[in-house]
DNA sequence: GCCGCTCCATACGCAGTAGTATGGGTATGC
DNA sequence: GCATACCCATACTACTGCGTATGGAGCGGC
């Protein structure tokens, strides 16, 4: 449905963008090293005649769709997030939904198996980066110190990295269902302090 | 030293080990899909008919590289920690392993990078299952019942994998050698348990 | 109706890699 | 010292991917 339909539904002409969400798409199937430019024409319906005419060179794809994946991906994973207030809850919330959204988690696994590009490591960094900070901040408001809360979503954003590393092809029989749930249950309850953001005094 | 060098030492002649040898130094510079022939061949002093003696294609060598690899990397990691009796003394010396001695798991790195080629998932399967069971085996020893250390299990490796991951090429100035110490110190606090292995009637 | 702009097709050159064929060189057994 | 087995060089084909050059089809302005 996304394929050559894209083509046809729009008037039988291409832009950038159409350009750069197939390449997103190809890294999400099969990496980074899998975007390229015949095979994406194939799939697009059309030549590389008509992608030399919206970009000058490989690179310049790869550049312009992460630019497009960076733009998008700070409201899809932590926007849904700013309402929770109590800061263990929305930890909670968190870990939950990287734990079952897998999806849109997958060009992000890719693009560290590709942190050697010198076009992807930058994008990476800046994401990682930002992740982390909030993740210190919302461990911070847990209580824990501030070392403790940086170490803390380190920790967690490592574990979270590995996580997706992880799973998709590994532990053959795919953990059931209700296994793994009390696996990200004890992921919480292993990471998530469980002491009061703020002990109030009682009297 | 070890590039040319070789060639000369051993008689002028190589064996399928040498080759085997070098795909795996490749792989641990520059990843899987860097494992070529001329270039193995460049490096190694000799032209692409030494290898096509040796072996029948590009896979074969991938397979023997790999073979190597897993019979030689279970005495590397694991073989040193034997003779540490105490389970939480034991778990901290992996732990401590593992964050200073980088080098050794560059190979795994890459190849979790790979996990999608079909001669190096089943490889990766079999290795982080191994090292899941004995990671597992030794939080049951800290006195965790059996399924809070499978998944005590399962999320240090997580954090593990994802260190590999987000060590080399993130974190821009380098965390500081101290600041990384402290680090570890609070990766083994959260996950190591502190109450003893067996909670040993007083009286 | 013609021009010009936009988008795309076709055809080409170049580089890198897998694999094959074939012949040469060297050591070793005898 | 000769033959044989082992190891390697050279030269080729085939395929794939990047990038370029050029021309053509469709559409709007006018």
């Amino acid at each position: 449905m996304n394929n050559a339909a894209i083509k046809t539904e729009r008037n039988g002409r291409l832009s950038a963008e159409d350009w750069a969400q197939a390449a997103l798409d190809m890294i999400a199937e099969q990496g980074v090293a899998a975007v390229a430019v015949e095979p994406l024409a194939r799939r697009l319906g059309v030549t590389k005649g008509s992608f030399y005419w919206h970009f000058p060179s490989r690179d310049a794809l790869l550049a312009a769709a992460l630019e497009r994946w960076e733009a998008v991906e700070q409201e899809t994973v932590f926007g849904q997030l700013e309402a929770v207030g109590d800061p263990r809850q929305r930890l909670r919330a968190l870990f939950q939904l990287v734990a079952h959204e897998v999806k849109p988690h997958k060009i992000y696994s890719e693009l560290l198996k590709a942190l050697d590009h010198a076009a992807v490591g930058p994008v990476i960094e800046r994401v990682s980066q930002r992740r982390l900070e909030y993740l210190a901040a919302s461990f911070r408001q847990t209580g824990l110190v501030r070392t403790d809360a940086q170490h803390r979503a380190r920790l967690a954003y490592a574990a979270y990295v590995g996580f997706l590393q992880l799973r998709l092809q590994l532990h053959n029989p795919r953990l059931a269902q209700d296994e793994f749930e009390s696996y990200v249950e004890h992921v919480m309850d292993t990471l998530i302090p469980t002491v009061p953001p703020v002990p109030a005094p009682r009297a």
